[in-house]
DNA sequence: TGATAATGAGATATATTTATCCAAAATTAG
DNA sequence: CTAATTTTGGATAAATATATCTCATTATCA
């Protein structure tokens, strides 16, 4: 419903990261195994991240990505714009129309601007150090529903 | 930020029928010219929404389409869903999980859920009839700031 | 130094969305 | 009946998003 691929794939790269946060460099290939992500698309969106001062990459034998600051110092709408591009200065009108601004408003206007201001906040207040806690909890419940032995083949991205 | 150019292409064609109700019939191709969308692709998101049974066609000379139910009778989610397809079974996870449910939720999934029921809610609520008389007001209010002479330039798009 | 292992970057391929074109079917005016 | 007009539907094209491939660049190990 809301973002891209590149986008989801990004953010589950990134909670990767921050759960391998102690250990150093992680491999764009291993994160790519482990979510099913295409490798090379992979890649070139970590690229970007780099270029957005989230990751810091390092190349050569041993080399590898990280992200470039603490888990809890890095937001899901960072990850996202540094995906999708900033935000556009003139946002977009829900129902396409060229004018349409807090002064001369289409008639879902207001209602829009909440929801998206709603959005924001949620994807702002979300760190990724936010995340990779919730996923291992998530990974919890998963494994005292199914039994532990099940959980290691159904690999991170569940 | 949220849906297609088709469900903008869709949604401007319905408030032209909504605000024309009255008038009958009106053709495809002029409602294309007036809020620009391609004539053949806006023709296309037509017959969705005639099989959808949100509108009405007519064909041959005097033909066209109208609204097969009264304006406020037909809700923005309808026309979304007509042309987006049903929304599916299974919800997509906003971080791309396959595992992902009220039982065993991603980090976001609460946060997540109440924003999509806020959205649906919104478009549920908003009807047709609605909408045209949102925009007439807008256009008002455009009028008053430009000057009346300047709007026919505009066009409806505005 | 040479072989190896990693990211960076550009070219290319595939899929999906958006846009265009053309002929067929339906309806009505004359 | 004929010609004009409108939607229908299929084929095709262009643009964008997603995916793959290849080679260059950088760093380390032996």
């Amino acid at each position: 419903m809301l973002y891209s691929k590149s986008a989801e794939y990004a953010i589950q790269a990134m909670i990767y990261l921050a759960e391998h946060e102690a250990r150093g460099l992680a491999m764009v290939s291993t994160i790519a195994e482990a979510y099913d992500i295409p490798r090379h698309f992979l890649a070139k969106l970590v690229q970007s991240m780099t270029r957005a001062h989230l990751i810091k990459s390092f190349r050569g034998r041993n080399g590898g990505i990280k992200l470039a600051r603490p888990a809890d110092k890095i937001s899901l709408l960072q990850v996202i714009n540094a995906i999708e591009g900033p935000p556009p200065e003139q946002e977009m009108c829900v129902i396409g129309l060229d004018i349409c601004s807090d002064q001369v408003a289409c008639p879902l206007h207001k209602q829009w601007r909440h929801i998206k201001d709603l959005v924001e906040e949620t994807l702002h207040n979300q760190t990724l150090a936010d995340l990779a806690v919730g996923m291992r909890r998530k990974r919890l419940e998963l494994a005292k529903m199914i039994g532990p032995e099940h959980l290691e083949a159904l690999k991170l991205r569940r």
